[in-house]
DNA sequence: TAAAAATACTCCATAGGTATTTTAT
DNA sequence: ATAAAATACCTATGGAGTATTTTTA
């Protein structure tokens, strides 16, 4: 038995659609069908009654679905109680933080702490996939540190008594587009009021909202063709030409400087970001007490502010979005989080 | 995350074996590696120090050791939970019975009582593995009947008071071979005092006791070559010529007439057993007490005592004995339980 | 040196995708 | 007629087996 089958089967018994429940599970509807038909025949019984329309469940299902729920609950939190033991253990730093910065600014900045500390085991958080979502995490003391962008104009759901922060540097994500043989633009805004064609964040991203700010003041005439809610996604459909978006300068220093990719505006359109690193203002472990007080010496000694260059080499995703981009482009997030 | 490599970390930490976790769980050795393996990296932590022999769990292994059982567990109950739901709701009856009369006995007396009640929904109990588990299986209510053997030398631990019976009929065992060009038996016990080939069954049948019994009784020079509890498992040896075996009469009835199996020794040597069908004394839901009803009738009416022939079609894993019969042959039980 | 665990390699089962058919409103 | 679920078919991934290497006592 697969734990993602009873996953298939809690979303399904809410959405009571297949082809919903497929797209809320990243599968076709096919496997879905094929999916839930598998946890019946384990079962040995009928959860959903499919004569009608939409498909009821089932009395056995409905038995069953608290039981699923209680299996999953338990799964995860067992899960992260051995993890809690290892990460205690072995003394893992475990960072909340947001996908590009965790390409970007991340590698530099543990890389800069180890040059004081020595070697560092660190991890990530399992999701991290939306800005709350990240900050939920800190606030539920699932990691030691949230490392995040931060801006007057997009609240940060943190209580100031009981987090504390220390500001690491600054970003800016700038609207680009591919050159032309020109050397101008392809995408742009244009005096025509023609519009131009956007590839934009999902709205659970920190650039979405400080772009939906953007855009409230300074209405421009766009479509948006392409959602993800990953900088890098963005960037690779950038790449292919398809349109203009807003991307973390630290991503594309490269392309910029080559003349690959060119600005598509003037620098009032571009959008800072604080880079902050959160922690819960108690005392907490000492490898993590320590790590914090190394960056507190650092930026005495004075810290780079200017945004570092990403890692070499090719993600792994980014070959999925380029030969892939048709349709998966929002199961791009599922990707990279823990299998189940 | 697959329920199985849970199975596997509750066997490895019992055993500190992976040799031997992985003949308990019916697989190689190489593939309990991997397994563990998955579940450690899913985990994001490591279960087991392999670095001393034998092996030793980890602080982390430790504290998710009752929480995979608490898993396993949860998943369990859950599913009997639903299928308990399933089979009062639409009327199944639940039966406990031997791997042979499942084969044997079982398909014509269902059609006989389908005769008077009509259509009838049934299922077996997961594991009609051994003798004292099927037992078992109706001393702890999670079935309506125990279609059984018994016999006076092999006790069968049912309370009388909280559990009745009707005798439906009987079965012998004859020592069988497959005969030679002068229509004798290949493997017979010799009066030259040379051991003859046997297949017997694994311990915890219930012809395995017989025999036990039988042979105390009756000491015969004999080398057991092969084990396998199911007797369609050893039938097949059998007919492939590699021993003789006791089988019961029943799933050879076609072979004895044709001649291509032969008895080995006298009836004396024959072990006889009751089929028996076995409920709880108290009233159980109607469709179990219209089953039992229409048995009484169908006795006083006069029920054929004479075994009857098994259901004609290859058995799948007929297959499985002939054309791998070295290596698998204790696994061939696991084949027929249901997956987790 | 011997037993056990990990690894390399191959094969096959099966999960999933695409395209199509069936079914229900 | 249309939307949704099931099915047929195909492909690719990965799980398991065999054979081998590495490791530990």
């Amino acid at each position: 038995m697969e734990l993602k089958w009873l996953e298939d089967f809690v979303s399904l018994s809410t959405t009571l659609s297949f082809s919903r429940s497929a797209r809320e599970r990243n599968v076709t509807q096919s496997a879905l069908s094929r999916r839930i038909r598998q946890l019946e025949s384990w079962l040995g019984l009928s959860l959903f009654d499919r004569s009608s329309y939409p498909i009821g469940i089932t009395e056995e299902g409905k038995i069953f679905l608290p039981r699923a729920r209680e299996i999953l609950k338990l799964v995860q939190t067992s899960r992260q109680e051995a993890r809690q033991q290892h990460d205690d253990t072995a003394e893992v730093l475990v960072f909340a933080t947001l996908n590009t910065l965790s390409l970007t600014y991340f590698p530099g900045f543990v890389r800069r702490i180890e040059e004081r500390l020595g070697s560092l085991k660190t991890r990530f958080c399992d999701q991290y996939s939306s800005y709350d979502g990240n900050v939920a995490v800190l606030n539920q003391g699932e990691c030691d540190f949230l490392l995040t962008y931060a801006h007057e104009t997009v609240p940060l759901l943190l209580d100031p008594a009981r987090f504390i922060y220390r500001r690491l540097g600054s970003e800016r994500a700038i609207p680009v587009s591919i050159a032309g043989a020109d050397g101008r633009p392809v995408h742009a805004f244009r005096p025509t009021g023609e519009p131009v064609r956007m590839l934009s964040y999902g709205s659970g991203s920190f650039f979405a909202r400080r772009l939906a700010k953007l855009f409230a003041d300074r209405p421009a005439p766009r479509v948006t063709v392409y959602e993800n809610p990953m900088s890098v996604g963005l960037k690779a459909m950038v790449l292919a030409g398809r349109g203009m978006a807003w991307i973390p300068e630290s991503l594309i220093t490269e392309e910029l400087r080559s003349g690959l990719l060119v600005p598509t505006a003037d620098p009032s359109w571009e959008l800072t970001a604080e880079i902050r690193l959160y922690r819960a203002a108690t005392p907490s472990r000492p490898g993590a007490e320590r790590f914090w007080a190394a960056i507190d010496e650092n930026m005495s000694l004075g810290v780079p502010d200017a945004p570092e260059r990403p890692m070499p080499g090719r993600l792994s995703y980014a070959r999925r979005v380029t030969t892939n981009a048709g349709d998966r482009k929002l199961r791009l997030a599922a990707a990279s989080m823990p299998a189940s």
